[in-house]
DNA sequence: TATTGTTATACTCTATAACTATA
DNA sequence: TATAGTTATAGAGTATAACAATA
């Protein structure tokens, strides 16, 4: 079996939904001087503290433009780099308290804009949404501390 | 009322899955030396002819990008240009033979990568899924012939 | 030796501004 | 005048290769 029509309409919705999603990330980053590969580290950095390698292996990018990548938004003050204490050749990255404070604010921005798009579901339709969407998710990065490697 | 529970989970799952997807197309379209973008201009000029104006406005993008995607497109032999006959000033974009073949063997791969997770839900739940997007979909750009516009 | 991160370099993507051709 | 498209320019994002520090 290489293709079904329940599969088939599924990935056509799933993959215009994500250049929509993406359309109005890009334009809400955009405004605020964000690319979207800024503002996807500011979520994930805002309740957690990567290693450089390790975001840049979630990201799926190579440690050196994530380096660029921090670098610039250090520049700007959201985010800030740290020694790692177990391990002097290893660089965390931590949200700063205005790195914070606008990643709320984009979120919010965020929730408005696709309000008028999420509220042609009524909120039974929504849950069961992100229920059905929940198991095609890849996990997320795990939150701090990090689990022992495989032996 | 500013937020709901079930809106902010829906937009959880949507922006990741967003992410997901993106990164999917990001790495097969990488493989085969085509951006994100260029791999979605394949896909919407497949079954269209827009003009240049057209394509870049539903893609968000400045008429000065396309024009560069465009032409590495083109340099490539994936679309081509023609005259609009009723209107000298504007540009069609085409899609090639060769083009059509890439596009085709695009979509498969990303059907086989994607098929891991699509596969997690069943034919019913796929089904259940894509319609519960729809609605939540912006609509796609239209097929010629184009609309009249408004007088 | 292997791993972590940075730097130098080159190319694509992107927007802004200035331009040409057509309407 | 207004619209469609191209070109020149500059900044951000990206990967590859070479490097320094640490393990």
């Amino acid at each position: 079996m290489t293709s079904d029509d329940s599969t088939d309409a599924l990935i056509d919705g799933l993959v215009r939904s994500a250049f929509q999603i993406m359309g109005v990330l890009t334009r809400i980053g955009a405004e605020h001087d964000l690319s979207l590969t800024q503002l996807r580290v500011l979520g994930i950095v805002r309740d957690r503290r990567p290693r450089m390698s390790d975001l840049a292996a979630f990201l799926g990018l190579d440690k050196s433009t994530l380096s660029g990548l921090i670098d610039r938004a250090e520049r700007r003050g959201l985010l800030a780099r740290a020694a790692n204490p177990d391990d002097r050749r290893v660089v965390d990255v931590l949200i700063t308290d205005a790195g914070r404070e606008l990643t709320a604010r984009l979120n919010q921005e965020i929730r408005e804009t696709l309000a008028p798009a999420t509220g042609r579901l009524d909120p039974a339709q929504r849950q069961q949404l992100a229920q059905l969407l929940e198991p095609v998710l890849t996990p997320a990065l795990p939150l701090a501390p990090r689990p022992a490697a495989q032996p």
